[in-house]
DNA sequence: GCCGTTTTCGGCCCGACTGTTTTCAGTCG
C-alpha cells in the first residue's frame, strides 16, 4: 500500500514535470496543492481510494481527476501519464530547476536548445560558454548557474530549526547593534516553528536603509551577497543558510510580519478573502480598492491586518491553510500548549547506558527546571551498543530510585521506567513480571526499521495492546535529513492506541521530532494524549523541551491534549490500569 | 486542475530584484 508521502511525492514530480514543459501555472499549482493536501492528510488515502473512493473529493484541492489518478495509482501502483512524462522530461532535467535562479522557463531552453540533461553537462556548457550565447541569457546569468550548481548538487538538505535558531539569535544580535532600528522580527518559517528551515526572514523599520543593509553584510559567515536592492537584500552564509533582509516603513510593519511569516498557502488563501470584500493586503498594508483607487487601512500591527478581515491573530505554527480558517469560522481556535504549562519529562537515560549524567545528576537538573515528575527510562539489554538494561541491572537502579527517593520532598516524583525494545521478531525485550514493576513503560523500535510494513506494524500493535506497556517512544523512527520513518500503518496503530489507552510520544529531540505535526492532530482527533518527552541523554538536553512544544502546537494541541501537562496523578488516569 | 453567498465558466495573491533588455520576462518568496 502505497504511504500518503510516496503519492504526494508522485503528484509533486507531475506538477514539477508540467511547470517544465509550460503548462497553464494554475495547473501546475493544482496538483502541487493536490499533492500538500495528501501529505498533510491524517489517514491513508490508500486506504480511503481502496473502500470509499467517493470520499476522495470531498478533501480540499483533491478534484475528480486527482482523485481519479489516486484511485489507479492505488490499483495498479503506477500512472500511465507519468510515465509519459517521465519519459519526457528526465529526472535529471528537473534538478537544474533546483539552482537558484533558474527556473522552468530558463532551463527548459537549455534543455532544448542545447540538449543539457543533467548537473554535470551543464556545468561544461557554462565553461565552455554556451549558456551566455543563448538567447535572453548573458554572462551574469552563466556565472550564476555555475556558481549554484554545487548547492543544488546536494542533497536538498534543510536546516533543522533548533540549529537556525541558534543563528536566528546570533543575528537578531548582530543587527539589534544598528542604531536606525526602530523594529526588528523574524519572520518565515523560523516564526511557524517548522522543524526544518529553508532561509531566514528579517523584517525592519528604520530610518537608514543603508546602515541596516551594510551591517547585515558584516554578519560573521556571510559567503555571498545574492541580491541588494532598495529594500531588499539577500546573503547565503558559508553554512549555505540564506537570509532575506526587508526594510519596510512603520505603517507597514505588520502587513509584512504578516505576509513574510506566510505560509504561503495561508497567505494565498487570506488574500482570497480579502479580495472578495473588495479589499487589497500586500506587504505594506491592507487597501480598500474603490475605482482603481487605493486607500490605506491598516497594517502596523499583524493585529490590524487580521482584524480588518474580521479574523482572529492566527499563532504563527497553525498558518499552514490546514484546519486554521475553519477553526476560526467556528470560534474554535485551540489555545496552543505553552512550554510552561510542561510538568513532567518521562524519557531519559543515564550514565546506566548511553546518557552522559548520572542518575543523581538527571534528578538534580529536572528539578533545577522546574519539573515536578520525571521517569528514568534506560534502554533495554537488546540495545547492546548502549549497554542496555537486563532484568538484574534493572532492577539495581530500580533499588538506587528507591533509596533517592527517600532523598526527595514530596512535590517531585521520581519514576521506574524502561525505554523497552520491541524485538525484530515482535514481543518485548524484557519479560512481562519485570515490566510490571515499572511506573511507566516506554515501547521503542530501534532494530528491524526495514522490515515490511506489515511486520513492523504488527510490532507496534502487539506493543499497544501489551498491559504494560504505557507509551510507544517515537512512533515513526524517523531521523530529519538522515532517515526517512519507516514503514506503518499509522491509522492501525492510532485505532490500537485509542482502543488500548497506549499514549503516544512527541520525542522532543530537535532531530526526531517524532510524531510529527500531523499525526499530533489525527492522535488528537482520535483522542489519544500525546507525551512530550526529550529523550535527554545529557542535563542540556531538557532544554529540547521547547521544541518538542513548539511541535505539539504545530499539531494544534492544547494544553489538555498534552498528557505531560498534567500531575503525575491525573496523568494515570489517562494511562491502561 | 480546482472551485463556487459574485461564478458550473472564468477566475486563480502580489510585488521586488535581476539581467538582458530598449520595455520586460523570469525568478523568487
Amino acid at each position: 500500500m502505497l504511504t500518503n508521502l510516496q503519492i504526494a511525492d508522485i503528484f509533486e514530480e507531475m506538477a514539477d514535470i508540467l511547470e517544465f514543459q509550460g503548462e497553464n501555472p494554475f495547473r501546475v499549482r493544482a496538483y502541487r496543492n493536490g499533492s500538500r493536501a495528501i501529505r498533510d492528510l491524517g489517514e491513508s488515502i490508500a486506504a480511503i481510494a481502496v473502500s470509499d473512493p467517493a470520499r476522495l473529493v470531498e478533501f480540499d484541492d483533491i478534484g475528480k481527476t486527482i482523485a481519479e489518478k489516486t484511485v489507479t495509482l492505488v490499483e495498479t501502483g503506477e500512472l500511465p501519464q507519468l510515465i509519459k512524462l517521465r519519459k519526457e522530461v528526465p529526472a535529471t532535467v528537473l534538478a537544474m530547476m533546483r539552482i537558484q535562479g533558474l527556473g522552468p522557463k530558463k532551463a527548459a531552453v537549455i534543455f532544448k536548445e542545447l540538449g543539457v540533461a543533467t548537473l554535470e553537462e551543464l556545468k561544461t556548457a557554462c565553461e565552455e560558454g554556451k549558456i551566455q550565447a543563448l538567447k535572453g541569457f548573458g554572462k551574469k546569468t552563466e556565472q550564476m548557474i555555475l556558481d549554484g550548481i554545487p548547492l543544488a548538487a546536494e542533497a536538498e538538505t534543510r536546516i533543522l530549526w533548533h540549529d537556525a535558531d541558534q543563528t536566528a539569535q546570533a543575528l537578531r544580535e548582530h543587527l539589534e547593534t544598528c542604531p536606525s532600528i526602530e523594529k526588528l522580527e523574524l519572520a518565515g518559517s523560523y516564526r511557524r516553528r517548522k522543524e526544518t528551515i529553508g532561509d531566514l526572514d528579517v523584517l525592519v523599520v528604520s530610518s537608514d536603509v543603508k546602515q541596516v543593509m551594510d551591517r547585515l553584510g558584516e554578519f560573521p559567515g556571510v559567503a555571498t551577497v545574492l541580491a541588494r536592492g532598495e529594500t531588499k537584500m539577500s546573503i547565503r552564509l558559508d553554512t549555505k543558510l540564506q537570509i532575506d533582509l526587508r526594510v519596510v516603513p512603520a505603517r507597514s510593519f505588520g502587513a509584512a510580519l504578516q505576509y513574510f511569516t506566510g505560509s504561503k498557502e495561508h497567505n494565498v488563501e487570506l488574500r482570497g478573502r480579502a479580495k472578495q470584500q473588495g479589499l487589497k493586503i500586500n506587504e505594506y498594508g491592507v487597501f480598500r480598492v474603490e475605482d482603481g483607487e487605493e486607500t490605506y487601512l491598516g497594517g502596523q500591527t499583524e493585529k490590524e491586518v487580521y482584524d480588518l478581515l474580521e479574523l482572529p491573530v492566527f499563532p504563527p505554527e497553525l498558518r499552514e491553510n490546514r484546519r486554521e480558517y475553519e477553526w476560526a469560522a467556528q470560534g474554535k481556535l485551540p489555545e496552543l500548549v505553552e512550554l510552561d504549562d510542561i510538568r513532567g519529562d518521562l524519557h531519559m537515560h543515564t550514565t546506566e547506558t548511553d546518557g552522559s549524567a548520572t542518575l543523581e545528576e538527571m534528578v538534580a537538573a529536572a528539578r533545577e527546571r522546574g519539573l515536578k515528575y520525571i521517569a528514568i527510562t534506560d534502554h533495554s539489554q537488546r540495545v547492546s551498543m548502549a549497554r542496555g538494561l537486563d532484568p538484574v541491572r534493572l532492577r539495581a537502579q530500580w533499588k538506587q530510585i528507591d533509596a533517592l527517593r527517600e532523598t526527595l520532598p514530596k512535590s517531585f516524583t521520581l519514576l521506574k521506567g524502561i525505554e523497552c525494545d520491541i524485538l525484530e521478531k515482535g514481543g518485548m525485550d524484557l519479560p512481562d513480571d519485570v515490566l510490571a514493576e515499572a511506573d511507566w513503560v516506554l515501547a521503542s523500535i530501534h532494530y528491524g526499521q526495514k522490515q515490511s510494513r506489515q511486520q513492523i506494524t504488527e510490532r507496534l500493535l502487539e506493543a499497544i495492546e501489551n498491559p504494560h506497556v504505557t507509551c510507544i517512544a517515537h512512533p515513526t523512527g524517523r531521523l530529519l535529513n538522515q532517515r526517512p520513518p519507516y514503514e506503518v500503518d499509522l491509522d492501525a496503530v492510532l485505532l490500537a492506541a485509542q482502543k488500548h489507552h497506549t499514549l503516544l510520544e512527541l520525542n522532543a529531540n530537535p532531530r526526531r521530532l517524532d510524531l510529527n505535526d500531523t499525526y499530533c492532530a489525527a492522535a488528537k482527533a482520535h483522542g489519544i494524549p500525546i507525551v512530550v518527552n526529550t529523550d535527554a541523554h545529557a542535563v542540556e538536553h531538557f532544554d529540547f523541551m521547547r521544541c518538542g512544544v513548539l511541535q505539539a502546537r504545530r499539531g494544534g494541541l492544547t494544553k489538555a491534549d498534552v498528557a505531560n501537562t498534567h500531575t503525575w496523578l491525573q496523568m494515570k488516569k489517562m494511562m491502561k490500569k
